[in-house]
DNA sequence: TCCATTTGCTTGCTATAGCAATTATATCTA
DNA sequence: TAGATATAATTGCTATAGCAAGCAAATGGA
């Protein structure tokens, strides 16, 4: 089979240059895309703890502490320590994060309608639906392999 | 509209998640999956330039120059000056490279027909027809953007 | 033919992804 | 309560992505 026709590759293919198109259109803002998901996931609940906010966003502890390192340094978000736990700190998402964020907001619509053009809002909502299935079944997978060092007792929240 | 609704997001993160279970199964093999998606390329046609090799794995030049330092750093490509322009070096696939991508075929079929079990074909099909649209389209947005530095003469291929 | 421009590849830089290890703090258990 | 264990966040390391700049060779035009 050509590499062409994996659906994997397609897919990350895919995720990699509406990425780049829509990285381009933030470039005026000064952000990036993976730190628009984190502002954008704030937005809608902030005060959560980075490991709760990494679960959220699909994305390593590792990186969110370094994607909120970006955001912090722009004043886009703040850390505050958490009071009921001294080894925690709490993002909140600043004013001129706000602001930033109300900004992309029509940006990424717009280039969301433009790449999806002509497709149908059932088409979307299928492929969208596939889309969670696969990933859903990846982690899963992932979390039930064998691994070297512990034997898994978590499963997917 | 919350993160999670955002196709692109979904896209993202669900290849993101994949390349990770395809990663761990490949761990074994010292291979990533960015280096496999080279590899199977090659395997599929080799012996035409670095440029073109991007261009057919959707790849920025840069990285496929580095892809390649490490494929050719395992011994599983060689790099041999292109006899008909000295600026350019042509990729091979090596006899070990060959025999890696044989053992990494089945895990890779394996980890997809995992992933997608109890969607259709056809379900597939579609949605992949469908992630190559919006690919088509980033690039195509993208080549139409205002570069700052240049008008740009460039169509898709 | 000479010079300017273009092109193929590489290198340097920043951001992200993922993993391992570290640090400080919490929690659990004897 | 002391000691072991678990956990939140960070740091270090490697690989990748994308951009800009550099280098050498090719190409095009006067």
């Amino acid at each position: 089979m050509k590499l062409e026709d994996s659906i994997g590759f397609q897919i990350n293919q895919t995720g990699r240059r509406l990425s780049q198109l829509l990285g381009h259109r933030f470039l005026p803002h000064e952000v990036t895309t993976e730190q628009w998901s984190v502002l954008a996931r704030l937005n809608e609940e902030d005060g959560i703890s980075q490991k709760d906010l990494a679960h959220r966003v699909g994305k390593d502890q590792t990186n969110v502490t370094r994607i909120l390192d970006q955001l912090e340094r722009k004043g886009l978000v703040v850390r505050r320590p958490n009071p009921d736990d001294r080894r925690s700190f709490l993002p909140f998402v600043t004013p001129e994060g706000r602001k930033t964020y109300e900004r992309l907001v029509p940006i990424e619509e717009e280039v969301i309608s433009a790449v999806t053009e002509g497709i149908s809002a059932e088409e979307l909502d299928a492929m969208k639906k596939l889309l969670i299935r696969i990933a859903d079944r990846s982690v899963r997978l992932l979390a039930d392999s064998p691994t070297p060092q512990q034997e898994s007792t978590q499963r997917g929240e």
